[in-house]
RNA sequence: GGUCCCUUCGUCUAUCGGUUAGGACACAUGGUUUUCAUCCAUGAAAGAGGGGUUCGAUUCCCCUAGGGACCGCCA
């Protein structure tokens, strides 16, 4: 048995979407889990509406998930010399024939067709009538001539067995008028020349199967194995398509989900084991397989992905997650200036728990990242005399403090929460509105502790 | 319309003929707490319907219903 080899073969007509990159991950994982090899296949032979933008898209894509293909990208528009050469060997062979009708004749037999409410089917007219009956104006196209009797079985690792009857199979273009090849001869030929022996799609590709597996046959080559998994539904169970909100990863990364998070929730999203909800990048490659995916479509679900983005941006390590905070905040916040990185840093081991993304992080952050407090009105309100006179007391205290510390800080607000009568609240919700401009936010030592004794006291001079 | 596929809590799923049908997310309640959270505990929540096969069906078969994919000289 030959070494694995998978690939992912998108069309840049349009950016990535979270289903292909589903398809991807799962392509990766088990090559790597077979210790074989993932390849990529930019699929571009449609000039019209291939871009380089979206060509660029897929492959950052796959970058920030960390799936990485082995050896060159393989760009098919290189290889439609191979695939004419091939179509013309199927002509030539008997296995494909060139047919006449006009794309015309063609639309018209599927105008009836639909208006009689019968299956359209090319209906073979020119399979057996030689070429010297061909009319001179037309320039033909090649068909690929499919079987009609009988049925075909497909042995597809995830489906199952899946049967069809040949005659429900058009003879299907190969090569189109204008001498390009179609998708089915240029996968076919491609799959083959770069030894795939695993086609791991979506399941929109099953019938394509049938057309692909004759080609094969035809030309004597051995037949890859199949493995169709379900496509990703919308939450109200449509097909997810690239006009949809949060499809692209670029829709995730930039509300500061982490990719490992997101690579997780794919993987558990129509795949499983046993209970296990968490997997490392080991425990996928390790425990991946085909027999885990399951036949039924599945659902986004969008509650998932950032529980297992809390997840993860409370298990992984801080050093990493500053770095990932960093490079988010650059790109899609503000630069965090550099005197107030340590602050920042050390202040995660807080500020992170109170988030479920990036973004979260960074909101949690603002009293630190901007010097100047912003007060809402309401909460301004808040702040009263008896609170104002309090905070008066407090930042005295702190000023005699020499040792600024969490238990120091304790002994004073305790000390002030008897003399004045109060409760705890009376004084720690002044003092965060005070300090943060918000009512919410992390516990008030933290935010003490975190901006200094300067910092607080020249926070609290704002008091009037 | 034709062909093919699918159907367990709201969602992702476990179960490979015998279980009080399990877990996770979300939800509800309670506890901890210094606000918001976290954390902990508890709870509610499912085999689409109907026939078979079997001592016994969520599990195997058939039918119905619902959902989906494909039906391009797109990929």
């Amino acid at each position: 048995m030959s070494k694995v080899a998978t690939r992912f073969a998108p069309s840049p007509t349009g950016a990535l979407h979270i289903g292909g990159v589903r398809t991807a991950l799962f392509n990766w994982l088990y090559s790597k889990n077979q210790k074989g090899t993932f390849h990529l296949r930019i699929e571009d032979t449609d000039k019209e509406r291939s871009k380089e933008e979206h060509k660029i898209q897929i492959i950052n894509s796959l970058k920030w998930m960390g799936i990485k293909h082995d050896g060159e990208e393989y760009i098919q528009s290189k290889m439609i010399g191979e695939h004419v050469k091939i179509a013309k060997k199927l002509l030539a062979n008997g296995d494909a024939y060139k047919c006449y009708c006009s794309s015309e004749e063609i639309e018209e037999q599927k105008k009836r067709a639909k208006q009689k409410k019968i299956p359209y089917v090319y209906n073979r007219k020119w399979r057996n009538i030689s070429d010297d009956q061909a009319p001179k104006d037309i320039k033909p196209v090649i068909r690929f001539k499919s079987k009609i009797e009988g049925t075909s079985i497909v042995k597809d690792l995830v489906q199952g067995n899946v049967e069809i009857e040949n005659n429900t199979i058009e003879d299907f273009v190969i090569l189109r008028n204008d001498e390009t090849p179609t998708y089915n001869l240029s996968a076919s030929v491609d799959d083959h020349n770069m030894e795939m022996t695993h086609i791991i799609r979506g399941d929109d590709h099953k019938i394509n199967t049938f057309k692909q597996i004759q080609i094969y046959e035809a030309l004597g080559w051995d037949i890859p194995q199949f493995a169709h998994i379900p496509l990703i539904h919308t939450i109200d169970g449509k097909k997810l398509s690239k006009r949809d909100n949060s499809s692209t990863l670029d829709d995730y990364k930039k509300i500061g989900i982490l990719p490992e998070s997101l690579r997780n929730y794919l993987l558990r999203l129509g795949w499983s084991y046993k209970d296990k909800e968490i997997f490392n990048l080991d425990d996928s490659i390790k425990l991946f397989n085909l027999e885990g995916i399951g036949k039924s479509p599945s659902k986004l679900d969008m509650s998932r992905i950032l529980s297992m983005n809390e997840y993860y941006i409370k298990n992984i390590e801080e050093n990493i997650l500053y770095k990932k905070l960093k490079e988010y905040c650059e790109v899609y916040k503000d630069k965090i200036i550099e005197e107030k990185e340590n602050t920042i840093k050390s202040s995660l081991i807080f500020l992170k728990n109170k988030a479920k993304t990036l973004e979260d992080i960074f909101n949690n952050s603002k009293y630190i990242l901007n010097d100047e407090v912003t007060f809402d009105d309401n909460d301004k309100k808040l702040v009263n005399d008896e609170a104002k006179k309090i905070i008066h007391l407090f930042k005295e205290k702190i000023s005699k403090l020499e040792v600024f510390d969490r238990e120091n800080l304790e002994q004073i607000i305790k000390g002030l929460i008897e003399l004045n009568n109060t409760n705890f609240k009376g004084i720690g919700q002044p003092l965060r509105i005070m300090l943060t401009g918000s009512k919410f936010g992390p516990g008030i030592y933290d935010i003490i502790l975190s901006l200094g004794k300067k910092e607080v006291i020249r926070r609290l001079g704002n008091i009037r």
